[in-house]
DNA sequence: ACATTAATGTGGT
DNA sequence: ACCACATTAATGT
């Protein structure tokens, strides 16, 4: 199968419509739930996550991504607010181009827009998957649908070997298990044989 | 180098 | 699921 990023412009054409580099430091708040949508986001280095919080508090996290993809930008073609926060994971570098450049840049780029129904088309899949697995009541089961949607995100088809870099706090508010739950049920799988664990690393 | 915080494991309710 | 606690890894000053 093959890997889609999603939504990876060539950064001369980011700047060229307008876009600017910025710089953040881990756990800085790129945008919070409430913020209007002004800008396209891409990542060019680090990782960022979305998420929010329920009303006891714990946080859920609707997705992490990595260097070459966008964040936010379902939100560019609605008059909404967020209704997630964006908060760097590790330090980060970012183009950032307003809202009216990036559909600009849209309207004269064709192939860059059908590009963009496949980012997402991309996001809404990710969504379905996670909504499927998260339905379920079986711990295991919910990590599945998890890992198999990372696996073949990331895919390069190999059994066991794909590393899972994400910490067990981070699937547990991916999954909305616990993390007590997530290391037991990774446990199980590993008795199981359906993964492995070297000191700590997931193998998938 | 040391103190603090975050992540990982385990056991019990 | 929740809580308490021990061990280990990562981060800050």
């Amino acid at each position: 199968m093959k890997t889609i990023s999603c939504m990876n412009i060539d950064p001369q054409t980011l700047y060229k419509f307008g876009g600017q580099g910025k710089k953040y430091n881990a756990k800085d708040i790129i945008y919070q739930e409430g913020d209007p949508a002004l800008y396209y986001y891409q990542i060019t280095k680090g990782k960022i996550k979305q998420n929010s919080y329920n009303e006891e508090g714990k946080e859920f996290i609707q997705n992490i991504l990595g260097e070459n993809q966008s964040f936010g930008d379902p939100m560019l073609f609605l008059e909404k607010y967020y209704i997630m926060n964006a908060i760097c994971l590790t330090p980060a570098e970012v183009i950032r181009m307003p809202k009216n450049n990036f559909l600009e840049m849209l309207e004269k780029n064709p192939k860059l827009s059908l590009e963009m129904n496949a980012c997402l088309s991309q996001r809404l899949y990710f969504k379905a998957i996670m909504l499927q697995s998260i339905s379920s009541q079986n711990p295991v089961l919910r990590l599945k649908g998890l890992l198999n949607y990372l696996k073949s995100y990331n895919a390069d088809e190999c059994e066991q070997c794909f590393h899972v870099e994400l910490t067990r706090q981070q699937i547990a508010n991916l999954t909305g298990l616990r993390v007590e739950t997530v290391i037991r049920a990774l446990k199980k799988m590993e008795k199981q044989g359906e993964l492995k664990i070297d000191n700590r690393k997931i193998l998938y």
